[in-house]
DNA sequence: GGTGTCTATTGACATTTGGCACATAGTGTG
DNA sequence: CACACTATGTGCCAAATGTCAATAGACACC
């Protein structure tokens, strides 16, 4: 997960394989799930509101591939959209009610998550400052 | 990823599909490291240890093969114990130079991710309430 | 009317990951 | 010896993920 081995100490930022930390994708659903609780949306506005929670990066059929197995999942339903814009016709998101309970599932989860980062940070911090006392 | 699907609004918490949730194996890597900080360390103590993170029902199989893992990528070294125990010979770990350099990236990212996950929380909690003041 | 570009979405295929079941191996117990 | 307990390691398969290319409509430009 995420090679930081081959460069040794050396500085350059290597440490993502290919396409974007691999930690992103796990946040991929919930975001989504939330950016619909604002409203129905398209897919490919999804795609660009993504930016603003880091997850910028992220290859387009990931993204749509994310949303059509929401879909199948019945966390939010799909309609192709009337009225026409510049382009092919495009697909409207909605959440559905199994998505709003899905959702705040998640933030649950998402805090669980979170605490588990928190004990290991702390953790981590205590024992750099004790060393530091001891190689005083 | 984490079947909520199948359940419809009924309550059971069927979430994990087997074993752990799996968000719990991205941190696995970082607290190992974090663990042999502290000090060398048979593979099984570390198993028992990892209770405390709250990775607790991790297959031993899947924390061997991280720790073999992180040795063929140069952040800890391994022996085998001199002294005996009840038991086959043991393999005592211990971290490596690179081990701290990435211990120390690791951290980073987790207050990344953490950020992240603040974001996400941020925001639904806001929506939400928003949400209720309308519906008032 | 061809060619290119921008908007959207999808499909196919390769690679990586996660988890279970099982293999090995030493030691103690009856 | 049969069994149980401690420790570690392997193999295989299904699911998750990443990449690339394909499709497809509208519009502009020459």
């Amino acid at each position: 997960m995420n090679e930081v081995s081959r460069q040794g100490q050396g500085g350059g930022h290597r440490w993502r394989r290919r396409g974007c930390s691999r930690r992103a994708v796990r946040f991929l659903e919930p975001t989504l799930l939330l950016l619909l609780h604002h409203g129905p949306a398209h897919g490919y506005t999804l795609l660009e509101q993504l930016g603003e929670f880091g997850l910028g990066e992220l290859n387009p059929s990931v993204v749509y591939r994310a949303l059509r197995d929401m879909e199948r999942k019945g966390w939010v339903t799909s309609a192709w959209d009337d009225e026409e814009s510049q382009g092919p016709p495009r697909r409207v998101y909605h959440l559905a009610k199994l998505g709003e309970t899905v959702l705040e599932w998640w933030t649950q989860d998402l805090q669980g998550t979170r605490q588990m980062i928190d004990h290991l940070l702390v953790s981590y911090g205590e024992h750099v400052r004790g060393d530091h006392r001891d190689n005083h």
